[in-house]
DNA sequence: ATTATCTATAGATCTATAGATAATGC
DNA sequence: ATTATCTATAGATCTATAGATAATGC
């Protein structure tokens, strides 16, 4: 049954194609390992013996340590980012003055869930690793370019602010931090809920997740205070 | 100005005391090295230079770096813990019968950021130690026996129950798995609202913090479904 | 006599690079 | 001629311990 008859319809690999095949071997392995030991617990001689090439090899194509690491957060940043920003943009074009919190924050939600717990393992790790950097010190030397993340996450706060226009904007905000905060959790996929709840919850059900956070968030945003007035005047 | 007239009140310092203060001194740098730049990153000799002491000391008194870690931990989880399960009880005993979303969230909040929050640097750093370790896999080899706060976590469980006993149980933990991303989030102390928010949220304004939260998980806890008939069956 | 602390160092890493080699590209 | 890959290693760590020394305790 094995295609055998005709001449092998691929010939030898290109130089391009094994470059592109060991850059992705070890950006693989090496999000794996980021995510499950952290940054500075794992070392180029780990990365090298998973992804099955030699430490110089690394150094080859990433420079450094932490070039790996940037580019294993770059190769899929942009995508979230991006079906983020479609996902919100196509929200409130739809539901331009009766957007509700639970729209709101599902189309928030529902690209990142399905894009990384859905995604392959890889795109899990990834969920993982970022769930790391976002725990800690901002300045962290290490990749995290966040401006792109910070762009969308502006332009929710905003949207935020057509759904509850009488909230002042530090609670939005302080909102959008305790979304966050759950978000991060779950996407970290530390199977501390798995392990409380007896097996009632699984970390990677993405769909209940999302489907949780939209009822407990949507709700929640409608007992935000109205902003008082001797706070922070909004701005005229 | 100096009280130099009566003969020095505090004679020679006492090993026991000695003893003590250095063991004080070394966990203070740990927890705080250990919580801003994670547990690995940071060597036996950084903890030794930033207190004053030296490496061979650290392995006197806990033996590995492991063991500061574990001791870092152990010396403040039970304080927490004992707030929080102190404060549960009474929140439950006062209220018994109508018992609140918010209430109950503050009864669980409360402690846990006046503690942490509101308290020493020395407090603060374990806070962001602790939201490190919260977001890295369960298995961690280093310290973290979280069997004595999933007691409590266990208790507050039991408590959403009885807000909303229509509910079913998974849920409400994910509910709670919610809550504590939302405050491992808030203890990691990252500045990232700080910055978002353009200087209108600070990380380290607890008490704004606590309140937020109680309105929106104290609203969002009302929003969770009902039990389906579908799903597990609620035991009887 | 016991305990706190320091000196010195073993032994095992770890990151990074220089330089050789083999394959592909033109 | 260029590019991918490996060999070998420099140089800088890092954890942990053995053994000496100084102070306290009894």
């Amino acid at each position: 049954m094995s295609p055998q008859t005709s001449a092998p319809p691929r010939r030898r690999r290109r130089q391009a194609d094994r470059r592109e095949e060991s850059r992705e071997r070890i950006l693989d392995a090496a999000e794996a390992l980021f995510a499950q030991a952290g940054f500075e617990a794992v070392s180029m001689r780990q990365i090298a013996g998973e992804s099955g090439v030699d430490t110089a090899l690394i150094h080859y194509y990433f420079g450094t340590k932490a070039g790996v690491i940037d580019a294993v957060l770059e190769r899929r940043a942009e995508m979230v980012n991006e079906r983020r920003s479609v996902s919100l943009k196509a929200y409130a074009k739809a539901h331009a003055g009766r957007m509700t919190g639970p729209g709101l924050v599902r189309a928030y939600l529902e690209p990142t869930f399905s894009f990384i717990l859905d995604g392959t393992p890889g795109h899990r790790h990834y969920g993982a690793l970022i769930a790391r950097l976002n725990s800690a010190p901002v300045p962290e030397e290490i990749g995290h370019d966040s401006s792109p993340f910070d762009a969308v996450t502006q332009r929710f706060v905003e949207l935020l602010k057509e759904v509850r226009p009488d909230c002042a904007l530090a609670d939005l905000y302080w909102f959008y931090h305790m979304m966050s905060g759950a978000i991060t959790l779950s996407l970290a996929q530390t199977g501390r809920i798995d392990h409380l709840s007896g097996g009632l919850c699984d970390s990677a059900d993405a769909a209940t997740i999302v489907e949780r956070m939209c009822e407990v968030f949507g709700k929640g945003i409608e007992a935000l205070p109205p902003a008082r007035p001797g706070g922070a005047a909004p701005q005229p």
